[in-house]
DNA sequence: TGTATTATATATTGAACGATACAAATATGT
DNA sequence: ACATATTTGTATCGTTCAATATATAATACA
């Protein structure tokens, strides 16, 4: 609409990795354990500028999650959808996954909905929305990959794409969760072959 | 060693139902969500007297997650083990996940371990190797099933037991995860044929 | 150059938190 | 009966929390 500069005193700092940092926060410390003191003093602001361009701790970490959703964060999926031969997808899939689950970021392991946004369903307004829809979305392009590889003729055309994009889901889950309890790389990887089998048998 | 009472005052207080009553609320509440008042309200003592008693809110957690592991409080584990059909003995175990899951107690949803106490990996000390057990211990008991079964023969003799019992457990940590985005019990229950037949596939 | 508008920095707010000091109460051991 | 040991209830501690009041600085518009 209107694309002239707005009056008052500019904001000295940048939105967008305002955000960005919340957001890593958040991830490493969960929403309870991220004081607005870690916040602010990660977004290199202070309390009153994140109230005036965020509202509150709430409202900030859903635009976090939001943020988060926006762009193609999902390493994995992303992963997935781009090579070309199936199987090396879903081990590309899991590979991430793994590499995701026990990350080395600072403090910030796993998918940000999935280990971190999870842990505050039913305890702030507005998160449950937001991750109904991501798995949605999440298994929407799961099972549209099998499709596509069905076109292709390289799956019987009888395979199921849904369930298996579900069963893709809750390896996923799996990972995460022995990962959240100390499990490494190394141990996650171990039985991986036989889960790609477990996804693509026919 | 020596059964005679106790000096002193005795409580008038039981501590196994207090301990009991303090797991419910961390279950319905979090770890940060429950707070001293709530837990002293919930177990019927007082401040002073929990300190006394249990020590500070941390021990006061990790008793209440030994006391949830030390009954048999897995019950689609049980439910796993006990019925001796194995496809009725999977079916068994992904219902109870499903009941447990989207169950109606008072706000204690799906597993103590798997979705309340996971989220205070990292941030209570002493919560990760509880964890990493009880993991062990469920897929230990789930592979041992497999096992029996092969024994009977009614499994084939290269049964991949471990990897079956993983991928139960994967699958387990899906339905947990869904039902806390807010899936209801019918939606979960959709392909839950599929499941089972992946998990028996030979 | 003023005036309106917005962002900044400092300092603080009331509430809730986990944890304790204290004294009264209630048991045992001698 | 008396000393010792433990629990219980009341009242409160210092800290931290999320959120704000206030005043000052920086920009656009007229």
């Amino acid at each position: 609409m209107n694309d002239t500069k707005k009056l008052g005193r500019p904001r000295n700092f940048d939105y967008e990795r305002a955000l960005q940092q919340a957001m890593s926060v958040f991830w490493a410390k969960g929403y309870d354990g991220a004081s607005l003191r870690d916040l602010t003093g990660a977004m290199g602001i202070t309390g009153p500028s994140m109230y005036a361009a965020f509202g509150d701790k709430r409202a900030l970490y859903l635009k976090t999650i939001d943020h988060y959703c926006g762009d193609n964060a999902c390493t994995p999926l992303v992963a997935f959808e781009s090579d070309d031969d199936i199987e090396k997808a879903v081990r590309g899939f899991l590979l991430e996954i793994i590499d995701a689950a026990t990350g080395h970021e600072s403090g910030a392991k796993g998918c940000f909905l999935a280990s971190s946004v999870m842990t505050t369903v039913g305890q702030v307004d507005g998160v449950a929305e937001r991750v109904e829809e991501a798995i949605d979305l999440a298994e929407e392009r799961l099972a549209a990959r099998f499709e596509k590889e069905k076109e292709k003729g390289t799956l019987p055309s009888d395979f199921p794409s849904r369930e298996r994009a579900a069963l893709l889901f809750d390896i996923r889950q799996g990972y995460m969760f022995r990962a959240r309890a100390g499990w490494d790389s190394e141990r996650l990887r171990a039985d991986l072959d036989a889960r790609v089998r477990m996804v693509l048998a026919r």
